[in-house]
DNA sequence: TTGTTAAACTTGTTTAAACATGTTTTATAA
DNA sequence: TTATAAAACATGTTTAAACAAGTTTAACAA
């Protein structure tokens, strides 16, 4: 349900360069155009076409145009360029979800857990270690923690079946942002057994930290993802600015 | 050489976050204050806060105001996040670069070369094979597939040198958008000869897929990339919209 | 003192207009 | 026909103003 007059647009935009509407490398309407199409103002349609910038899905020439560069993705397992939860993006991408916890505690943050999460020493988290399943086969291992007086009531069975949901819906918390840091580590025996890995075939895997930050500005979540090698990809757009 | 005032106000702004002006956690200056300092629109601020956020440097709150998040990282060998070419990575985190030609030739894309570079078959293209090095270590393995007519008068010197710089002085190129895919991929034997990786130790690395726009919209450049898995970081800062 | 209300803040959305700058097309002069 | 200049059209930047909506503070009544 888009409440703004710009995300409307933005979304019909996306829509229909997303089903071909508008061929590859050919220009959109111009603005004047497009204006017309939506009856809105110049800078409330800028502002739409500005996030399709951003997607990577058009590129604006000053003078010319702006021209389509969407290509479809290679349909793939997990693809992450937003803040998505596992369940909403094997939703998008068709296939069934599965997660189970394999632990679920709390504790204080002592030194050594506060320089790599950004937590204070002494902070009360919930931390949990969850197996994210598609389609049958485990693909991520997750090390959740959460700031406990952010997410009060968090339970196994809650984290079994989607934290965000519980965050957004019961707790009416809305998560804003989100810094990540891939990188790339050897494989530990927990991965190895719950992943089905094998040191022999790739002794490596795709790690995903993050840190996340609800609307208040306060950080209540560090998560660590140590993906399946074979089964992880990335997307990211950059748009290069003149120094 | 900042040309337009919101850029000017960005980089104040940035610079100021960046070295303490504003505490982590502490509110900015409110939009009203920062119009008197600045002296300009509110439109104008707004669009110097608005890259501020997608850089994760700061969090909008309506009715409350802008909060400081940003932690500064880990000063580390290679920052993607923007279109970056490796020497003014180098420079900007202080160490030495170095580029080794290994390979510099050209051909008509296949049907195989066709499928993973984005090219058609048959465009005329140069190949390259290049080694990154920083403060002496061999670090980076990268395929270059440069457009022909786009890039006219290449040679393995400019290769040596920055071939963005003569992509941006000498032909004027503007770079603008860059997708990129990021996946792990087991190394081969050139990444363990040329990257002195060795298959016991490590035997798989990050591998960054790129395909480059110029201004004209036109897909010049289809890079592959080949990271030593020990030095590879990659920072993303997502920001989760309203669905 | 306490609870409620209103005012004064904060950021968010939208419109309108003017001018700048780059590109293409058209009209005009040679 | 060809070269040049002007016009038309494209996106880029900036300002101004109005209203919406969320948060904090201040005033006021009980």
């Amino acid at each position: 349900m888009p409440k703004s007059i710009y995300e409307t647009i933005y979304k019909d935009l996306k829509q229909k360069i997303e089903n071909d509407v508008f061929a590859y490398q050919a220009l959109l309407p111009s603005e004047n155009t497009l204006i017309q199409t939506y009856q809105c103002s110049r800078n409330t349609l800028r502002r739409a076409v500005s996030r399709l910038v951003s997607d990577g899905y058009v590129q604006t020439m000053q003078g010319k145009g702006v021209r389509n560069i969407y290509q479809p993705a290679a349909q793939t397992a997990f693809t992450i360029g937003e803040i998505e939860s596992f369940r909403e993006s094997a939703a998008r991408n068709g296939h069934t979800p599965l997660t189970k916890v394999l632990l679920f505690t709390e504790f204080a943050v002592n030194e050594k857990q506060a320089l790599y999460t950004g937590f204070s020493v002494g902070t009360d988290i919930y931390y949990i270690q969850r197996l994210h399943y598609l389609d049958g086969m485990p693909l991520i291992l997750n090390h959740n923690y959460f700031l406990k007086e952010a997410v009060p009531g968090l339970t196994a069975e809650i984290a079994e079946d989607s934290i965000y949901r519980y965050l957004e819906d019961t707790l009416h918390m809305t998560i804003v942002n989100s810094k990540r840091i891939m990188t790339v580590e050897k494989i530990t025996e927990i991965d190895e057994k719950y992943l089905k890995l094998h040191a022999e075939d790739y002794n490596c895997m795709a790690v995903v930290s993050s840190q996340t930050y609800n609307s208040d500005g306060v950080m209540f979540e560090y998560t660590q993802s140590r993906h399946r090698p074979d089964y992880f990809r990335f997307y990211d757009n950059a748009v290069r600015r003149p120094i």
